[in-house]
DNA sequence: TTGTATGCGTTATCAG
DNA sequence: CTGATAACGCATACAA
């Protein structure tokens, strides 16, 4: 509709040159103090926009960095976008999301699309489905920054942000010792991911630590979903020695096999402990609250672009590395807690 | 690192000029398949990718949307932008994302720096503190295209698709009404926000038709959080006459009240019935699943990106204007449902 | 069918 | 301190 004003229309208007006006507005070199004011002032009064398209053509920085996630309306994926939006627009960075859908060849669409529309930077977790990381390796011979975030992969010269899962899932597996249980069943998830790689090595670490058997039939792979959780349970529940705990990797799982354990008729925490992991808002409003994991998601975002930040700071030459571990939160609710006495919410 | 690769290189390899080369790869103008062939096949061969900045800034458009709401991370809103995401990406657009934090003033800086970025279309919930709309009739002039979705103000010439709040009350407070409630109160939300007001004309308008008196000591506004929802309770039950049921404007005050109401020893749904909004994920997994509104978010985002799209379809000049109005579903789940035995989750 | 020239809005590099 | 000019990468009107 309106055309758009640009230097130039305020050029003409005060008869001073368009190079003289983007110096005002961009006020860095020398220039005189009432040229400026001058310009400053009727660029607002001409309602001038800057068009960051041009800027960016000019100096090859969009000043857009891509998120990509399985899913964004999953509540730690969302917190951590979050966590990166605000962190990255007070300097002035735009958050373009996309999502993979748990689909290797859509993550590899979206990575090629996003380095088009010169991209100075990506975030990203990887899918359940990826194997290979060639896409990943040519975006950062295409010269574009990536950071993982949670779900990694081992990329030479890419920078992560990760909770420690091994000592969440440690941690998680010592305390339902604590409260006296001695078959423990994991729920795990696709150890093709590292992150459920490593909560099963923490938990079968903490066994060891504690001259409990590791016992293959007590590990279950499960698919994060309810229903997995239920059937993990009837599995479980075929077995001679029955577990007297459950450590899942995913809450929704863990509520699964909650609702599962109660149609059975068995009282949690007292016949059986349960602790899930990601700490979904629903594990803390149960009446039953379940205890989990907290990944900080927020921070973790936060701190992903801050590394990035970093990153676009130094000369660019050099691709820094850097991996940061970020603790996780062992957070202890009744379905995991004897010690208290249930007080219904 | 790499240098990119532009259609100038690929048009001194092949002896050839960049505007063949230009026309080769948008394959529209006639040209000879032999010539298009090879330039396609060296262009692969080359790893050219389009510079989708050069191309926005020749054609004016960035193919870029942008989405405003409060806070990413809340399921409602998530849901939605995934809905919009999904619908916008085969068509070529990326999805930049902003919130407000509810705030006035950052909504207001949202929009001006997405303008800034040559967006070609803004889809926004206002902030509960935005009152006055010249924002958003500034984004209007300057010829962006801007679509409303839940939470809209009247602005001529802007789409907006939302659910029928008012109907969303009145299905509500009716199916109170039918479990043999008499004494329904209503927990609000802001009625500077039209939802909220919708959802509390629904509700009254439903007391008017079933001949029950509207009684302003009933109402009670809440900030759509869980201690919110308590206080409300408490406030309440001050009254002479105590409420049989509760019909709240938000999942989250539903929550605190049910939390409240169990505190002080009363049975739900047989001494009161409370039915919450927006089928937040954890009113499902409860225990005493509650009885909530869904707003189909994640068609919401669809119908929004649509609407959109035909916006962009039309020759820009008229900004036809085109109010969407989805139908809500009342979930009727154990917290306001007499009928059913209770069976633990 | 293909090539030449120009402009999208900025900024950087020169002169002056 | 300021002005003219080129360039970022692409797409189009026009000419050939």
């Amino acid at each position: 509709m309106k055309d758009k004003v640009t230097i130039y229309d305020i050029s003409k208007k005060l008869n001073i040159s368009a190079a003289t006006v983007s110096r005002a507005l961009n006020n860095n070199t020398k220039i005189s103090l009432s040229t400026r004011e001058l310009v400053l002032k009727t660029a607002k009064e001409m309602n001038y926009k800057q068009n960051r398209l041009a800027q960016a053509l000019k100096s090859g920085k969009s000043n857009n960095v891509g998120v990509i996630v399985p899913y964004i309306n999953r509540s730690f994926f969302s917190s951590v976008i979050r966590g990166i939006e605000e962190e990255l627009t007070p300097h002035g960075y735009h958050v373009i999301i996309c999502q993979t859908h748990e689909n290797y060849k859509n993550e590899i669409e979206q990575i090629n699309t996003l380095i088009n529309t010169q991209i100075d930077g990506i975030f990203m977790s990887v899918s359940k489905t990826t194997i290979n990381t060639e896409h990943i390796e040519k975006a950062l011979a295409e010269g574009t920054p990536l950071v993982f975030f949670d779900r990694k992969k081992e990329v030479p010269g890419v920078s992560s942000v990760i909770i420690d899962d091994f000592k969440a899932g440690y941690l998680a597996t010592q305390q339902l010792i604590g409260q006296g249980c001695k078959r423990i069943a994991h729920l795990s998830g696709d150890l093709n991911l590292e992150i459920y790689k490593n909560r099963h090595d923490g938990y079968t670490k903490a066994l060891e630590d504690n001259n409990l058997e590791v016992d293959s039939n007590y590990i279950i792979k499960t698919n994060s979903k309810i229903e997995s959780g239920a059937s993990a349970i009837e599995e479980l529940w075929k077995l001679k020695k029955k577990p007297d705990a459950i450590f899942s990797a995913s809450d929704y799982t863990a509520l699964g096999a909650i609702q599962e354990l109660k149609k059975m008729g068995l009282k949690i925490p007292k016949d059986i402990c349960v602790t899930g992991f990601s700490n979904e808002p629903f594990t803390k409003y149960m009446e039953l609250p379940i205890s989990t994991v907290d990944q900080t998601p927020q921070t973790m975002g936060k701190i992903a672009a801050q590394v990035f930040l970093e990153q676009m700071g130094e000369n660019k030459k050099v691709s820094i590395e850097k991996k940061v571990v970020l603790t996780p939160e062992l957070i202890i609710r009744e379905s995991s807690n004897r010690s208290i006495k249930p007080v219904s919410a």
